[in-house]
DNA sequence: CCAAAAGTGTTTTCCATACACCCATGA
DNA sequence: TCATGGGTGTATGGAAAACACTTTTGG
């Protein structure tokens, strides 16, 4: 049953002394390109499955900078905007035994996980300042378009639900600028909007909505390269996008 | 150190065995009464530290079921509104040594929580329903106004406004109905209102507002009692308060 | 009769929505 | 020149806010 060999074997007994038993960390890493909402997940090794991106809690270290290791480590990003969303705390969350027979792993025997808590963070990154990772579970890292996305692990089609409402919930109070580039134009800040509260907008509104809250600033440039008219490039204040 | 003839070894010896380490629960357990928002509060036995109702997660039991069993034990109800609103990570929430002192049980020994990691819960309830009941930890267990909220065990004070805070961004959504009695007056309405939102309504508006909503029936009586001019005594129809 | 709370309607303001035309650009 | 998306103002409707007087009751 245990292949005490399997480098999955040595990475569980490490965790089993040093994190918290019984808890982990999901995280539901949002990205935007080509005005769509993007996740980043993570292929098992020598599978054609795809989880959420996670791990576990050091016994001396916060939740919240557990959540920015875990993130960091898939992004490389320094930086990170993160938000706890929900604790997944039934005791059966998903089918452990076709979950481990499909990810191919000698873990079911190992004394860990008889289950496991999550506690589901968002991130909103930048996407093109992402530099997807894998861990050594795994062999693929990359961005799903949030309508494309696969079956995946456990339960994190779940887990990435719940994320994605509560973000609606509080696009009001997010600082939805993490998720885009320095300079955007608003068309591109519209897709945005639209794509996360998942109906489209009215562009004259919108434009003066944005312009209302006084958080912009149009730079001289034009964005080139566009087939039609060139839409002014903008930039959030300083003083907003430090928030 | 150890007191192993002490009640509260067996009792972390118990929690030891059969709950999940590093990690509780707080519930800030919200009721109505005299125009007041109050919360259910604990004394320590043989102190005047107070603190909030919590307890610890069973490793077979999801972690929904553990809010509900410990805030069920301290209020004697059999159905109750509960909602997730945080999980306090922190690896140094309070001061450790202070706080042991304080509730003078001789537990710093005892190898469990070199740090708790606390999922928070509030509980809407109805006053008059509750009966507050201790545990075997504490002799005294009452409603304490919000306003008059002495200085509290742990981080307490603090997950009490994060509760607030929660509570009150969320009270749109949120069955306001669980803390009030089957019959109650506008007037009353208005100031738990008042009293979650943190300022005064104007009573026309609010009146418009909550029959705009359609889920109160006025019942023939009024209020008996009352110093002045007598109110209509209201109930949530029954559609509404089944939610 | 006086003090205090209950009960109620109208007006105004503001925010959200609906709506259409011209402009710039690349093909 | 045409197709496509960018850029922008005005008018309307509905919800929220401002606002005051009469009624009832106990003392």
């Amino acid at each position: 049953m245990i292949d005490y060999n399997h480098p999955a074997f040595q990475y569980y007994q490490n965790v089993s002394e040093q994190c918290i038993h019984y808890l982990s960390i999901d995280g539901v890493i949002f990205g935007f390109h080509q005005n769509q909402l993007k996740v980043l997940l993570l292929r098992w090794k020598g599978t054609d499955e795809w989880s959420l991106p996670g791990g576990f809690i050091l016994k001396t270290e916060s939740v919240d900078l557990a959540a920015q290791r875990i993130i960091k480590e898939r992004t490389g990003l320094q930086t990170l905007y993160l938000q706890q969303f929900h604790v997944f705390g039934e005791t059966v969350r998903y089918n452990q035994e076709e979950t481990w027979a499909k990810i191919n792993l000698p873990i079911q025997g190992i004394n860990w996980s008889e289950r496991t808590i999550s506690i589901g963070y968002y991130a909103l990154v930048e996407y093109a300042e992402v530099v997807p990772a894998t861990d050594f579970l795994t062999e693929e890292c990359r961005w799903w378009s949030l309508d494309a996305i696969p079956a995946l692990l456990f339960d994190h089609n779940h887990i990435i639900e719940v994320a994605l409402q509560s973000l609606r919930k509080n696009v009001g109070d997010q600082p939805i600028s993490h998720l885009l580039p320095d300079t955007f134009t608003i068309p591109e800040l519209q897709r945005l909007y639209e794509t996360i509260l998942g109906h489209s907008l009215d562009a004259r509104n919108f434009y003066k909505k944005i312009m209302a809250q006084n958080n912009l600033e149009r730079l001289a440039e034009r964005r080139a390269g566009t087939p039609h008219k060139a839409p002014y490039l903008y930039r959030f204040k300083v003083a907003f996008s430090e928030r």
